[in-house]
DNA sequence: TGGCATACTAGAACACGTTCCTGTTATTCG
DNA sequence: CGAATAACAGGAACGTGTTCTAGTATGCCA
């Protein structure tokens, strides 16, 4: 409940270089220490600390460690999707190309096992006040999903239905996974498995 | 990592009557505080001093707090399950059958709308330390929309992944809902819907 | 340029989950 | 029954997320 003014964890237009560069020095540090330690390694003194920058500064830019952690993984999103989008997904089918497109960003994620179960849990934390950065990741992953599905053609709104299904499957098996419920292995083999059942062409 | 013998967080056979007696106590406090304030409002202190027991007892009980809440999860769900399953749901088609039953547990869960968040919230936070009590709950939901499906007959492997994917996706509907990003009804729309999407008979 | 609002620093302070310690009560076993 | 062991009560103490305070620097406007 503050009252003044403050820079939102959404980066507005009207940021000044050094506000610029204080925002990225901050999701720099928390990527490092979450790729290195997972979701109790990102301190908030810690990530103040390196990206030398007053605590109080800190909560001022991302109002909570959730707020921090999911603004991370939206633009973590935000860089797979780029790199992604460079070419149309390979595959025949619509369950083809989604199924390479998600097996490629579960990979990538799960290179870092550690970072990624700092953004997962954050993800899973958030509460109403988190609802913009949460929004951001489910809106540019659901944007992969759905380019893949329609291999150029235009998305119907039932495609972005399915894909909203698939990434919840996506997510959940991620918390599995977490959860020590399954293995990395079998994270991969459920979501493949739903996207052939959502996926019957 | 504690050394010394002490009572699973899951009951064992070997309790004394003053043991269940307290894991009762410890249970229905706990249930209270969430049914009131949600995930915050159970604090350890306070769920100790209502059930009259010692806060080293508590923990002795339950390791933490989120072993706390999916083992009161677990315990609801199995009093739903016991609640259902004295008759076979209606509905002609298996996608009918689940409906029925996966729309009067929302509506159950829906009308404590801060005990559901509070318990859904455990379930996400959930490490690999409570792995066997997030078993329990999900074993218990399988049950129940696996039994729903078949209808009195056999239940198939396919089935049992198939009421998984629902799961995931009802779970994930929940947090979207405590995320403030869909409305109660529409965690009940897009539930329904993916089932029909799932169980296309 | 001077004044003023806003942003930032440094660090104390607070809240709650968790751990630990000390002494007491209950339970089990010889 | 008596002794050893485990369980419990009561409460202090610690760690980390979050908030608050006081002082300093920075950018903006007259």
């Amino acid at each position: 409940m503050t009252t003044t003014a403050q820079p939102p964890a959404l980066p507005a237009d009207s940021e000044t270089a050094a506000q610029r560069a204080r925002r990225e020095r901050i999701l720099t540090a928390t990527l490092a220490l979450a790729a290195r330690g997972g979701y109790e390694a990102v301190q908030m003194r810690e990530v103040a600390e390196r990206s030398e920058v007053a605590l109080g500064t800190l909560y001022r830019y991302f109002p909570s460690k959730v707020h921090l952690l999911v603004s991370a993984m939206a633009s973590e999103v935000e860089r797979l999707s780029v790199r992604l989008q460079k070419r149309q997904a390979p595959g025949e089918t619509r369950a083809e190309r989604v199924a390479f497109v998600l097996e490629r960003s579960t990979r990538s994620l799960q290179r870092d096992p550690l970072l990624t179960e700092a953004m997962i849990r954050a993800m899973m934390a958030a509460d109403a006040s988190v609802a913009a950065e949460v929004v951001a990741v489910r809106t540019g992953m659901a944007d992969l999903i759905v380019q893949a599905m329609r291999g150029g053609g235009p998305a119907t709104e039932h495609d972005v239905d399915l894909a909203a299904i698939l990434q919840d499957v996506w997510f959940a098996r991620q918390i599995a996974w977490l959860g020590g419920r399954i293995d990395a292995a079998d994270v991969w083999r459920d979501i493949n498995q739903a996207i052939s059942l959502v996926l019957r062409d």
